[in-house]
DNA sequence: ATTATCTATAGATCTATAGATAATGC
DNA sequence: ATTATCTATAGATCTATAGATAATGC
């Protein structure tokens, strides 16, 4: 009802059209700004991109960024909850899942994936003090749901799982660490995965067969979707 | 030579006195700078913080500031360079130390108890985008050091001590998090050490003679110092 | 008529410098 | 004379709004 963007692949657009007609890449102009600032926020932080930039990396006058969205702040919120989005949609799966040790293997695998999957390394968003204003408490309150899956998986498998449960989350995004610094191989996720499973203290025999379960349980997950 | 800073509590103060005298504390005003630095930039981030923002506090006028520092940047390197310091004082005679699981366990503590004892949770800015430009290599080739250190101390433990050293770093400041959230307990640094030891995956037993071993050599530590 | 851009600009910052000034101790 | 502050300000931002304009499809 608002933008009226096209369906279509390639589709006449409507409007005046960019002075520099540039690099569309079937990409709406909606998604290009996502994209540039995700780029730049990641790169300089969010208070150190200006509007300016963003337009500049789009293609257009800054101006024009304030017809798609209202404001700086609500390009971040927007790019924020795509990124955790993914990983939400598994929870219930997995928390209903009877091993709870393979599902904590999987959720691990998988919210490693979805943080691998961001464009530009969002993640490094994640402990930006701009986060804590009240403008992203939706995000926020996404990224406790996770929390409290992490947590209540744990619970059935060591004491204390407040504790255990923050340092599997504190272990999952240490992706966006070995990203940022350009140290991610094929095997990151199901090694972190693994070192979740090793944090709660389990015996070394639990911890292997759990991670073959764990695997099996996500290659399935995976086929469903 | 520069500064001509007193020596005694309360000397008398030379220069042009403040406007707002009031509380002094027993700190210089360099040191107030920092202080003030730290508070604002901790919970507004470095780029979210104006000069104005910390002169007010600190009770000044914001030209002010550059009397002491040279700019906003130089207030940021050095609340970092002190906050890494203290640690790695301790890193020779731990790697010197012939069990490398007590040491690591002793490393973990006096990193995490440095990050605690931080003056308003400094470490919140390890992650800042702001870090990772040049201005700040002396930074982070201080913590790079001490990632060496965990990575040679799981060297003699586990496979892989690139990998796993750089989850004990991420374990470890999981307390940064822990205090921003209130959530620091007198256990927390032993328990984060507990973590680091079992995310190697060493067997029940080890672990449990490394965390006896390793909070004994603690406590020497703190008794030499 | 509608859509999506543009130009122009207001108004509010923000950092850093220049130079004046009010204390101090000698 | 030296030190540490102050006032005032230059110059460069930066976000967001107002209103013009050039395309489109009907």
């Amino acid at each position: 009802m608002s933008t009226g963007v096209d369906g279509g692949s390639q589709a006449q657009r409507v409007g005046r059209p960019r002075a520099t007609p540039g690099a569309v890449g079937g990409l709406t102009p909606r998604e290009q700004i996502l994209d540039a600032s995700a780029a730049l926020f990641a790169e300089h932080g969010y208070a150190g991109t200006s509007t300016r930039a963003i337009a500049e990396q789009v293609g257009i006058r800054q101006a024009s960024l304030y017809y798609h969205f209202a404001g700086k702040d609500d390009i971040l919120l927007e790019l924020l909850e795509t990124s955790v989005r993914p990983s939400l949609a598994f929870v219930d799966v997995l928390l209903a899942h009877e091993d709870a040790a393979a599902a904590l293997y999987a959720l691990a695998s998988i919210d490693v994936a979805t943080l691998l999957a961001t464009p530009h390394n969002i993640g490094t968003l994640y402990l930006a003090h701009e986060v804590q204003q009240p403008r992203f408490d939706s995000f926020r309150a996404q990224r406790a749901q996770l929390q409290d899956a992490y947590s209540a998986l744990v619970g059935s498998l060591a004491q204390d799982p407040d504790f255990l449960g923050t340092c599997c989350i504190q272990l999952v995004e240490m992706v966006i660490t070995l990203r940022r610094d350009g140290n991610v191989h094929d095997s990151t996720a199901s090694r972190i995965a693994l070192a979740c499973l090793h944090v709660l203290g389990l015996p070394a025999s639990v911890v292997e067969r759990a991670a073959a379960a764990g695997a099996e349980l996500l290659a399935t997950l995976e086929a469903e979707a």
